[in-house]
DNA sequence: GGTTGTAATTAGAATAGTTCCAAATTCTCC
DNA sequence: GGAGAATTTGGAACTATTCTAATTACAACC
């Protein structure tokens, strides 16, 4: 069985997790990039099935624990909508969800430039907001 | 055994319950009204254990149907956070919810007057917002 | 006031997503 | 190249929730 160099390549993509100070391995990687290609906001399930295509010994198992790797370095978001499955995304960027219901796509929405959400809120004096998932259920005109 | 009126309540409580269309039976009111009396967001489980104490026979599916029954008729509020298990709340209100790191507590907070969250977002043109969900996670000061 | 059809409750089994476990493999560093 | 640590793997276990089929409670009608 021939080795494969996992920690020396030089990918551009991957230079942020690498930067995060996780080990990237074969199955981080594989993973990671799956999820800077299809933006598409998958389960780890679909995850495990796309991934099997280029890797078919990958475990489920790995999935959810590459998953969570990358999310615990921040370079993979969690999405959580109602009780169903996690879903995961790589958009970094700060941004909320709008879940079309006629379509059942997910699409991220970013904030308008300066607009801050403490803003909005009766927020008790001192609050300190550390996080926080907003999720839009609605439709977009055309199913677009 | 002595049978229970059920339906003949004019508990002030339960008036925007029978006014919702909702048919009000021992198991609805006894977990609605407790509910109302414990705003502390609890789980299906805790309602549950809850509930028992007064209701000894009630079974964990009842306790489910019942919060379905009171969601689907917006009596009662579903919140989840992440992937742990749904809590419910009674508060009718719009609001948002604030988890409180350090001591695990979830507050309700309010929209400030006239506030309107699709102002502060990059929604696509003709974007129809049905419903939201918004969860901070951060700390109040001391803790309180 | 009994009867009848419908809706709700119940206990337990089933399901789905996720996590845990222990063994095997791979990697890092010396 | 070898020792120790981290990761992967398959399968079992877990947990929140839903389903199922049988029983019970209810509401309306005679």
């Amino acid at each position: 069985m021939v080795s494969q160099d996992s920690m020396c390549s030089s990918d551009p993509e991957e230079i942020p997790a690498v930067l995060s100070g996780l080990r990237m391995t074969r199955q981080r990687r594989e993973i990671y990039r799956l999820l800077i290609e299809d933006r598409d906001h998958p389960t780890a399930n679909e995850v495990f099935r796309r991934v099997q295509e280029r890797m078919p010994s990958i475990s489920l198992a790995t999935v959810y624990n590459c998953l969570d790797a990358l999310v615990e370095h921040d370079l993979v978001n969690q999405v959580n909508f109602d009780r169903e499955p996690s879903r995961y995304c790589s958009n970094r960027n700060e941004h909320v969800h709008f879940h079309d219901d006629a379509t059942g796509v997910i699409h991220d929405i970013t904030f308008k430039n300066g607009a801050s959400i403490s803003d909005l809120l009766d927020l008790p004096e001192g609050a300190e907001v550390r996080d926080l998932e907003l999720t839009i259920r609605g439709t977009l005109p055309g199913g677009k």
